[in-house]
DNA sequence: TAAAGTAGTTTATTTTATAAACCAAATTAA
DNA sequence: TTAATTTGGTTTATAAAATAAACTACTTTA
């Protein structure tokens, strides 16, 4: 029988997701690209981003694009593995 | 290029989403079946089928079975739709 | 040099999810 | 028989999350 396991918390949220999705898909992503990609407001990206920062899913390095500030994100190996098993877990509960 | 079409939140929601992928695949259940399939507790899936019902994606029948309270739960069109619409959404954030 | 734009961060507010407490009736145990 | 427990829930309170609004620091343009 089905069972409906928990879903990673973190990757169940809209905006995490997305770029979680977007960065599984690439070798790396600045804070604008995703911004645009996602539909996201800066502000609410830059709380997600650090949520999955913390949680170890993404990696996020600060330089500088000439005299801008850059912020470029990264998938982890974590993340990659929380990502696939969430989508795994996610899977039982749509096959209906 | 992958859209991150809106997520309907009243799906994106792990108990609610359980609750309508389990009346996707049966013609109707019984709160106390709904509570066990889940493994949820009766004051969150109690409130969450309000939800859902507010919502119009269930349907919600208060008899009795004997002598005990018997709240049956049945999923509508709307919430079929509602629940293929967020499948297919979904789908997009999943396949990287 | 003042206004507007870029690239974010921080803080505050709203919304959600969840847990805890409660209720009414039925059942079981003393 | 009456007191405790269980059943089938609902209501209310609390914790956590998402989001928006405000702000910072610097840069570019008018």
């Amino acid at each position: 029988m089905k069972a409906f396991n928990d879903l990673d918390p973190l990757l169940h949220s809209q905006l995490r997701l997305a770029v979680m999705s977007l960065l599984m898909s690439v070798k790396s992503a600045e804070f604008v690209y995703i911004k645009e990609k996602t539909g996201s407001t800066a502000g609410n990206l830059s709380v997600q981003l650090d949520k999955l920062s913390t949680a170890g899913y993404i990696e996020v390095t600060k330089s500088f694009k000439g005299k801008k500030p850059l912020t470029t994100c990264k998938i982890s190996k974590k993340g990659i593995e929380a990502f696939e098993n969430y989508v795994t877990s996610l899977q039982k509960y749509l096959d209906t």
